[in-house]
DNA sequence: TATAAGGTATACCCTAACGTTAAGGTCAAT
DNA sequence: ATTGACCTTAACGTTAGGGTATACCTTATA
């Protein structure tokens, strides 16, 4: 199939698609007239890069799973391993933005949003 | 002061600060020998400034806080609004770092990792 | 057959917020 | 005179593509 056909089944753009073939992550075959030509392996193969990128891995990492995914010899200890990680980093995330909510929320109910000049929040972030 | 005082004074990189200029969120004098000088009303919109940028602020929206910090006529509305709505992309933010958290958590609960190619997690991104 | 519509190609610029060299100028101390 | 710490600008790298321009290919319709 050509590529706004695998974009269609794939409800990803052309440009993503042909990004990922820029960077390395996939590869695809060319007609005589230069347009890319995808199969089912190709499908496949995107179809798990897809999956990876919403589950929040960089394309960076999804090129690690795909390569893990492709081994047939794979540890699934190195594909926990990525995946714990991520985790990690997504925990500290959502740690990062409970502080982040805390401190506007706090702010937010301070403020008395009306038309004068004096505000709490102002005050906060220009305190001595 | 110049501008290696001023960066460890708000504990940013002087790049930073340079960067701020560059796009026109801070000005600065310059010295007979084209140093940047920095002087205490420069310290404090930069304190302002570094404030706002760890409550989770763009420097687009840092400038606009800046405006109204720098304006005696503001309405403590339009400050509360800009962190209000702040706030909501944190919520959302978190929601959907809850959402991905939750897959991954069950993804890596159920993979043995061990030495073993079989693997759940593999085999879920790589599902017909 | 000419043309319009729509798909495809490459290539370049843009994003946010700086980090990171590179290459050179300034200043005080040794 | 040299060292080392500081200063300067310029410009490319980062992430994951989005957007635009220009041009070629294919097919349908007038």
């Amino acid at each position: 199939m050509f590529i706004k056909d695998l974009s269609k089944k794939l409800k990803i753009t052309t440009r993503a698609i042909r990004h990922y073939e820029e960077i390395g992550i996939i590869t695809s075959k060319r007609m005589e007239n230069n347009y890319r030509y995808f199969d089912e392996s190709n499908l496949d193969k995107l179809k798990f890069l897809v999956r990876a990128r919403k589950l929040g891995f960089s394309l960076e990492e999804c090129k690690e799973l795909i390569k893990l995914f492709e081994n047939d010899n794979r540890k699934s200890e190195n594909v926990r391993n990525i995946a714990k990680n991520k985790l990690e980093n997504i925990d500290n995330q959502i740690q990062e933005l409970k502080d982040l909510k805390k401190s506007l929320e706090w702010l937010v109910q301070k403020c008395p949003g009306d038309g004068k000049p004096d505000c709490p929040i102002i005050n906060e972030l220009a305190r001595k």
